[in-house]
DNA sequence: CGTGCCAGATGTAAATCTGGCACGGTGCGTTACT
């Protein structure tokens, strides 16, 4: 686990050097495949370095910005090792840009997509050419990963590679949303464990823990790239009424260049706000994730072709956009956390233009985020789903068990993802059975413990963004120390730095080191994510992020260096 | 947790206040109907 973050860029640098001297031959061959087969003429040195550590059998993590090639890594990597690669991603309507992606390259491999949308024929003839050897990538979501005989088929065809696209959802989404994504590293070893190359624009602590416990990845490489872009302006503008909000967020979208993107927290703030700045003479769309498959592929194309200046949208807005001029990203509410705000704000500026991401903040706006990360797991379905994994005493299939308590697949996902965080539950590709030797209550009652420590996690989430929405300090210092980067201010390019109001910045001086791993008498082991005269941020595996004082550290021992 | 809608109260005419209550995000797959 120490790789894990912190020190990953240096193990990332030290491979390198011992690896160009061995493999001299191999970089030719995978700076040729690049060119020949997809026409580039040269790859960066991380994507490199990925590639040639999934050659050599390495599992990698690779947390790079969007657009700054993470594909090519598993794209060349797959044209290399005999078998096919199996590329996860989480949208089919994603898994049709790849597909297209693939297709336009000069001399790409064959690519294919497995869903519930492709038609019956075209999936049994997609089938016969992965069987025949004529496919190189089959992109496919978690849900058809997990099914028994789509495993089946695809170890017969044999998987040499296993490419996790978009990898924080295996952490933001598994554990409740999207349960199958917590099956990803079953189906791996259902597969014969192919190398699995992870990729995620997301790089906080947690979240980077997460996907690599989840895949059951072992001594990943981490190649983690800088996540500062200083061409996005950083800013935050404080309200105390929603109504005073609600004006301040229509007049900066009047005044900013366009195009750009409001983020708001609901669907039904996506019509209103939309008719405003109709209203106000700005063309914008709503967008969320209750429209219509056509409405939310005609607001893509109608954005991405400058037809609309504003896209007002949910979260559901984002992941697969490339738009390279959005001048703005602007958010009427508060996201539930750090990783988020900074992924949407990330699609602004692409082309390296000035850009704004500002936040309109009230401290009300974070109760809706409390809200959805509640979890209250119910002690009387838990009870029926152990009780009846102990009566069964043998592998029972997820399905199977919805089907029997007569609950969705999802909550018997979630609530299955509590008793495997408690270690009591034994995965396999045919399903769950519980671990020998436990009592139905005690289950439940650590079950329910790990359902609060989630919440505990999740809330510390949303109080660094709160941090961040409050903070006194740069913001650009207090964004990137999230994600394990240290940054001397000023930045020149946020709001505290323009008006020059920030504390003074001294050298971290104390105790602490940034990134250093450290020990709590209570909440067990942790990592320094950024220090400050007087206190430290520290993410605790258990507890998520805290804020502790350097006096209350010394004067009770608080605190050791591991 | 916070917001916004609605019914009912208020107290004698129209409009404002109040308390209760529903609702809030992200997508795969499957299935039953047009």
């Amino acid at each position: 686990m120490s790789t894990v973050h912190g020190s990953t860029v240096m193990v990332a640098a030290d491979g390198r050097a011992r690896m160009a001297r061995r493999t001299a031959s191999r970089g030719d061959r995978i700076d040729e495949a690049a060119r020949v087969r997809w026409g580039w003429d040269r790859l960066r040195p991380p994507q490199r370095e990925a590639i040639e550590a999934a050659l050599e059998g390495r599992d990698v993590l690779a947390v790079m910005p969007t657009g700054s090639g993470k594909s090519a890594i598993y794209q060349v990597a797959a044209t290399l090792v005999p078998g096919i690669t199996v590329v996860v991603s989480p949208l089919i309507a994603l898994q049709q840009d790849q597909l297209a992606g693939i297709e336009d390259a000069p001399d790409a491999p064959r690519a294919t997509v497995i869903n519930s949308h492709v038609p019956a024929g075209r999936l049994e003839e997609s089938w016969r050419d992965i069987e025949a050897g004529e496919i190189e990538y089959v992109l496919l979501a978690p849900e058809q990963l997990v099914k028994e005989d789509v495993l089946a088929r695809l170890k017969r065809a044999e998987v040499s590679l296993l490419a996790i696209d978009e990898a924080h959802c295996v952490s933001v989404w598994g554990h409740d949303f999207r349960p199958d994504y917590l099956e990803l590293g079953t189906a791996r070893r259902a597969l014969g464990n192919p190398p699995v190359i992870a990729l995620t624009a997301t790089g906080s602590a947690p979240v980077r823990d997460d996907i690599i416990a989840r895949l059951g990845m072992n001594d990943p490489l981490v190649i983690a790239t800088g996540f500062d872009r200083r061409n996005i302006r950083l800013s935050v503008e404080r309200h105390t009424t929603a109504s005073e909000s609600r004006q301040a967020v229509l007049d900066d979208i009047v005044a900013l260049p366009k195009p750009g993107l409001l983020y708001v927290a609901t669907r039904a703030d996506t019509t209103r706000y939309a008719e405003a700045l109709e209203e106000l003479g700005i063309t914008a769309l709503g967008y969320h994730g209750g429209m219509s498959a056509r409405d939310r592929k005609r607001a893509h194309e109608r954005f991405r072709d400058d037809e609309v200046e504003v896209v007002v949208a949910t979260a559901a807005f984002g992941m697969g956009i490339d738009k390279p001029n959005v001048r703005f990203v602007v958010h009427a509410a508060v996201p539930d956390s750090l990783d988020a705000y900074y992924q949407e704000v990330g699609r602004s500026g692409r082309d390296g233009q000035d850009a704004q991401a500002r936040l309109h903040y009230r401290p009300e706006d974070l109760g809706l985020r409390r809200f959805f990360a509640a979890k209250n797991p119910s002690a009387g379905q838990l009870r029926r789903v152990i009780g009846t994994l102990q009566y069964a005493d043998a592998v029972v299939s997820v399905a199977d068990l919805a089907e029997r308590l007569e609950l969705t697949r999802r909550r018997v996902g979630g609530l299955l993802d509590l008793v495997e965080q408690a270690g009591r539950l034994r995965r396999s590709a045919r399903g769950v059975r519980l671990r020998a030797g436990a009592d139905v209550e005690e289950v439940v009652a650590e079950a329910i413990a790990a359902a609060e420590q989630r919440e505990r996690i999740d809330g510390s989430r949303i109080e660094m963004m709160r941090g961040y929405a409050e903070t006194d300090r740069c913001r650009r210092e207090v964004l990137l120390a999230y994600f394990g980067e240290e940054f001397t201010p000023p930045c020149d390019r946020c709001d505290v730095c323009e008006r020059g109001s920030g504390p003074e910045h001294h050298e971290a001086d104390g105790p602490f080191a940034v990134q250093s791993a450290v020990r709590h008498a209570l909440w067990g082991d942790g990592t320094v994510m950024s220090t400050e005269d007087d206190r430290i941020t520290v993410y605790f595996e258990a507890e998520g992020y805290k804020v502790l004082s350097l006096d209350a550290i010394e004067e009770h021992d608080l605190l050791e260096q591991v």
